[in-house]
DNA sequence: TTCCTATTGTGATTTAATTCACAGTGAAAT
DNA sequence: ATTTCACTGTGAATTAAATCACAATAGGAA
């Protein structure tokens, strides 16, 4: 048991990967209340998924589980780490220090998670050169250099829409494959990069297309 | 042809709405550049879907493209506020009021989306009376009667973890069944209510996940 | 008008995701 | 030591999602 890494040569479902994350943060709860196993019944009530779709989900990776004790609560949130490779720290950069980048660079969560702020860049020159929330904000000049000597592997995009694109191309030179990105605006990446979206705009419309309908016009909503 | 709703009995996937988000940003842009007409395989490209997709998502609620000539720009991004209900503004409130908050009741585009940030409201006795980006932040204490008066329809969380569950559960007491949660904590709604994450820390995990794999170990990334 | 081309909308098919259901098993009870 | 019980991991079955492929056809060209 416990050995890591995908069994044959079956390919990993996103969705499954996604869903770790809703379990790691499960765990962590259950870790904080001192519970040392917990069983698939009860974690899969946690996040809202079906006990054979997290077993399911788990057996991808290898099989963990102690039978009839269930799962090993920090151990297995420690394999989760391993899994997305957050047992290392990666280092973000954020571009844009307006209202939410600030926000972002406030927030405590990223360090408890594996990640680090370890720069900001803003295109307005006179952000360049100050400090918010303790990080020094550099100029769009110095993203290419900035970006190899603190060696940030994702970007996180939180600018005017203006520049975002611009923003992308010449990070993606520098090496960066990874964004996340903030901006309501149609963006593209490269070969081999990838983008996440938050869109808060489009969670809303979800919602707002939700509430109305009855509950059996759509396919099943996790809860 | 033109007709909105639903054919048949069937019933509509949660992917296909999250994807009229998408669609709807693409035609906006498109929109904005003097465009009138657009074809499945254009949009497709600009959001990274397949053309097939695209054409499939739009037929669940109807047929809108005029053969030969494509989808009607302006009209299908009306037709996409109608579908999600967005075309009626709807009432937002705010819970918790930091740095996350503050820089939601910042943001433009709510309005011009369809929404309308109508109240705060913060645990802090402190921060409840002030005004934040031109809104009164309200107490707590008057969460159900401030939703009453304003028709609040969906609640957006950003406050301590501590209060969550209970602003939920009072909230959707008060008749609100939508809520769109950034607080990285294990909650539940009543029936009939619906929550939407938005998780940061998940989304740079499978990130971080993602940048470790070689491209044919998982299945179709969206770009 | 008639023909040609390129596009939509959709049955049929394929692929992916989820759920079912149970064999095998480790721990606890007796 | 033996029995009992409830759990995991996983083949099989089912359900959902995506793609294929093409008939029908609107618009433009001749």
């Amino acid at each position: 048991m416990a050995s890591i890494g995908t069994k044959r040569d079956a390919k990993i479902s996103l969705n499954t990967v996604e869903r770790l994350s809703l379990y790691r943060r499960a765990l962590e709860e259950l870790s904080h209340e001192k519970i040392q196993y917990v069983h698939s019944h009860r974690l899969a009530a946690l996040t809202g998924v079906t006990p054979a779709q997290l077993r399911r989900d788990l057996a991808t990776f290898g099989s963990f589980g102690n039978i009839s004790r269930g799962y090993d609560v920090r151990q297995m949130s420690a394999t989760i780490s391993r899994i997305v490779g957050t047992d290392e720290v990666q280092n973000l950069a954020l571009v844009g220090v307006g209202h939410l980048g600030r926000a972002l660079l406030s927030y405590k969560g990223f360090e408890e998670r594996g990640f680090h702020v370890a720069a900001a860049f803003d295109a307005d020159p006179d952000k360049a050169g100050r400090v918010f929330a303790g990080r020094r904000c550099y100029s769009m000049d110095d993203l290419e250099e900035v970006i190899s000597t603190l060696n940030v592997r994702i970007l996180v995009l939180a600018s005017h829409p203006q520049g975002l694109q611009d923003a992308i191309d010449r990070a993606a030179a520098a090496g960066v494959r990874c964004f996340l990105n903030f901006v309501p605006k149609i963006t593209s990446v490269p070969d081999g990069c990838f983008i996440e979206q938050i869109d808060i705009s489009a969670k809303l419309e979800k919602l707002s297309f939700l509430s109305r309908q009855k509950v059996d016009q759509v396919s099943a909503v996790r809860r």
